[in-house]
DNA sequence: ACAAAAGTGTTTGGCTTACACCCATGG
DNA sequence: CCATGGGTGTAAGCCAAACACTTTTGT
């Protein structure tokens, strides 16, 4: 079983390395002070070695009858209960010493999810929604992926049209507004940002109005652009990284 | 050895995906024709199955005790003799296609040369180079990543400072201007392109003047930013995808 | 009537673009 | 002294930031 070229190698770290695939799931729910929306993420809990017991990002092995991206999907569907509809390739992570024990190569993805979808989660003991910005030490390297996902959400926000993938199918550009201000953390001038989106492409005006607030009716958009999670190519070719076309220039 | 939940499916689909490590490396070398600089990469010949003697992107698996991104390097080294000073994560590639008669899951780095660098690869009837945007059918699904690739260049070249790691220590900025010109495929107006250099952060006139032309001599400027190989994170969290930093805002 | 947010208009400053022009060298 | 590319100047035009102002609802 041992190869000749590494006979002084033990067995154990003979055996490949085995994979993984992990998702940051980001939704955005109320803080319980401010009443405003800010960014949540659901873990799971450890029920193995090892880390057992510590919070962890939803994921599992990589079934051989399923792509990389069907394999995330499926996991987060089986321990969370949720199904995005924004779902797409983050980071690979293969540092040496992410696990204890064994090699271990993560090919993470990350997801956004609309407030009604989260309502669905699973929640039990052992997954439970979190605030991004207030997280206690994860299991693996969990807490630096994170860190990652976050610098990439902030980033895509910033030039690519991602916001909407937090609202739901009809929604005011005020609406849209606080997505990017609880995002990217600072206000925005409304009026500058109402124009910008306008002339942004994929945002179609309805013939309807939100009702029951306490001032004039705003009305109500549609986005009328491509999920990724359905999209042609695995890699959704929009810079996050990389860089993305540039679909809505800068944000005010 | 079979699990119960898959006895149905032969033994050889139940191994674990294998996972390799495969890079896409960028030069600038002049074409045959116009002798304006152009695109290449260097690619080796396949000597075992599958994909016999088509010529793929030079990698192979992972080693036990090598982080995801010196597999990558030692891989080049090894390959092709070259050690790019330019080097990151491009994506992860997992469909269930990719190669006849096994799971392969390959991890994809990309990697920026200088011609000089370029000029030491270990060339043989196996190693060869190969203009970008020209290529016959490769092995595996090696087209689409390089194409994938390419993009991801083109992207970054738009909104990073990445055109430095295809040129030596100093250069000229008409030198970098050939540079935006071979990836982007167009022309750019000298004048306003190298104000927007000068006021760019990490450019560093030198005192020197680049002799031996038939006009005056250019200045000779360095460049004094981070390579990504050596940064402290593994992600440099530059967006391509991201996603990255605005420090050169758009080229002219 | 008033508060509050929706929505419109207008000014300003910065930055890109286009292009005219001068500079320094080799032949 | 001419050709060639290096390098500088400058006016036009676009776009985003700032902020004043009008509109439409609930209470």
């Amino acid at each position: 079983m041992v190869r000749p070229d590494s006979a002084n190698v033990s067995e154990r770290s003979e055996q490949p390395p085995s994979l993984a695939i992990s998702t940051v799931i980001f939704a955005l729910r109320p803080s319980e002070s401010s009443g405003r929306p800010t960014l949540w993420l659901p873990l799971v809990r450890r029920i193995r070695q090892p880390y057992l017991g510590q919070w962890a990002l939803p994921g599992g092995p990589l079934a051989h009858s399923e792509s990389l991206q069907d394999a995330a999907a499926r996991n987060l569907l089986d321990t969370t209960g949720l199904a995005p509809k924004y779902l797409e390739q983050l980071y690979a992570f293969g540092g040496l010493h992410r696990s204890v024990g064994h090699r271990l190569v993560s090919i993470v993805y990350w997801a956004l999810v609309q407030p009604d979808e989260a309502e669905l989660t699973r929640e039990s003991t052992n997954v439970q929604w979190f605030r991004a910005d207030r997280l206690e030490a994860l299991a693996f390297d969990h807490n630096e992926i994170v860190d990652y996902a976050l610098w990439r959400l902030r980033n895509k926000m910033e030039y690519g049209s991602i916001a909407y993938h937090f609202l739901g199918e009809r929604f005011t550009l005020a609406q849209v507004r606080e997505v990017y201000e609880a995002v990217l953390d600072r206000q925005l001038d409304p009026a500058n940002f109402r124009r910008q989106l306008r002339s942004a492409p994929h945002i179609q005006e309805t013939d309807e109005y939100l009702q029951g607030t306490r001032h004039r009716p705003p009305r109500l958009y549609r986005y009328t652009g491509p999920a990724p999670l359905y999209g042609a190519n695995q890699q959704s070719k929009q810079p996050a990284e990389g860089l993305n076309e540039s679909e809505l220039r800068r944000v005010p």
